[in-house]
DNA sequence: ATAACACTGTTAATAAATTAACAAATAAAT
DNA sequence: ATTTATTTGTTAATTTATTAACAGTGTTAT
């Protein structure tokens, strides 16, 4: 293959998008796609994607467009891994479940295997597919079903202590959804998102658009 | 005020997470913060910290660092409205009651006042403090509440159809976490997130780290 | 056949974001 | 007193990301 080591961070995270308007208009029952299309389904300008899609080193034909299963065989190659990547929930709480009954079966390489939580009530049930287990068989788990990755949605109280332990246990790859940030060593990748972010820069930019008119 | 009218898109972003930052910090009986120790938190780099710091036209004290109520007012000033901002959830699902639960109370200038649902069942009912209307009533709470923020926790299918409709009613923010990308007019501020654009970003990296040795 | 058109692919230019470098200031240590 | 440690504020340099410009090429219309 070509050198994509060093592909621009950006465009990983667009890759994922392509990825998913490639799949919804392969739902639509298309078979090509012009980048104009592909730009304006992700809000972004046409150059950009086939910019994105040269560095990753496939082409389109002309006139036609890019062949979509093509392409989405293609950025599959690129973003999972060849025997796909198990990650688990930690917090089995309201967020931990909607993300869990989002996730299922949405992606063939990337999945959730295993929830945990502390509750007793929320041990060794099953929501959406996902068994939920005793934090206490975190360590144990994690080991034996080879997951990679965790998505935190426990109490921001609870974050430090946790993410420590995932670390731990040896996750390399952390989405934390608390609103306390975490420390992991640098052979671990993080990534925290917090929602209140998200709507404050919404909400400055509202402020801003109204103040100019 | 200085010419903050155009701070750098990711500053702003920044001026958030300081401010969740400084709240922590202020919790854990601090009056004052280093460069470095914001940086820690939101794994950037002090420079990083003190380059948006002197955007916003803040000074700190030389060996003292930055005084974190100041800090926390100055930032309000710049993304706060004054009057303060609104927000309702369309779609009172899993995700949606999450966050309802999660924001209740965190800001003081920006709430959210109302959830929207079509299921009988979750209609008339107020979770977490925050009314369910029937969506047939938005139109009309939208305006009598003057709200201007919309986060979007609707299945899929039904993204463009609500999408379209709060812009006729005038929304001028929107947060969409469904997996359907939409479109907004120009003077509307979108937002879409998308929980596996994180993830596969993350196993992404998790992959590649994990070739490098 | 030829012109007009509508695409892609790529290099070059520009803009945005981050980082480096260092002067200035002040507290603490000697 | 003087030196050493730290820490801020700011300009300059660098890196990263986006956009512009345009050649190349099949397709359609004339
Ligand atoms: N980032 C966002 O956008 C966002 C949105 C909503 C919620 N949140 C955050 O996500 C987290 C979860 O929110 P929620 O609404 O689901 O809360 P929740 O209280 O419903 O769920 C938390 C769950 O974690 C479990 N738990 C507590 N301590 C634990 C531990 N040590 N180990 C394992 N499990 C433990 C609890 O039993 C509970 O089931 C909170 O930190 C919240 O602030 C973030
Ligand atoms: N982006 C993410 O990170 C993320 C994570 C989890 C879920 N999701 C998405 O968020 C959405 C909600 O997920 P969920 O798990 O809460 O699903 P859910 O089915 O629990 O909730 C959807 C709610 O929307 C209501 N609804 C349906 N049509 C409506 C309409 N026209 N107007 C108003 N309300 C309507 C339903 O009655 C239901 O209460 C889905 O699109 C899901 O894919 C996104």
């Amino acid at each position: 293959m070509i050198m994509l080591n060093k592909l621009p961070e950006k465009t990983i995270e667009r890759l994922s998008q392509y990825r998913r308007a490639l799949l919804i208009s392969l739902n639509n029952l298309k078979h090509h796609i012009y980048s104009h299309e592909l730009a304006a389904m992700l809000h972004i300008t046409p150059v950009q994607v086939r910019r994105d899609i040269m560095l990753i080193g496939y082409s389109g034909t002309l006139r036609h467009g890019y062949e979509i299963k093509e392409l989405i065989n293609l950025i599959g190659a690129i973003i999972d891994s060849e025997e796909g990547q198990k990650a688990c929930v930690v917090g089995s709480g309201n967020l931990g479940k909607a993300i869990v009954s989002y996730f299922n079966g949405k992606r063939t390489k990337l999945t959730i295997v295993a929830a945990f939580d502390i509750n007793p009530d929320k041990v060794n049930r099953v929501y959406a597919g996902v068994p939920c287990y005793h934090i206490d068989q975190m360590s144990k788990i994690i080991k034996s079903d080879n997951i990679t990755m965790a998505i935190m949605t426990v109490p921001g109280s609870e974050a430090a202590r946790v993410a420590e332990s995932l670390v731990i246990v040896g996750i390399k790859g952390i989405l934390n959804y608390t609103p306390t940030p975490v420390n992991v060593p640098d052979n671990v990748y993080l990534q925290e998102y917090d929602m209140i972010t998200s709507l404050e820069k919404i909400a400055y930019f509202v402020k801003k658009n109204s103040q100019e008119f």
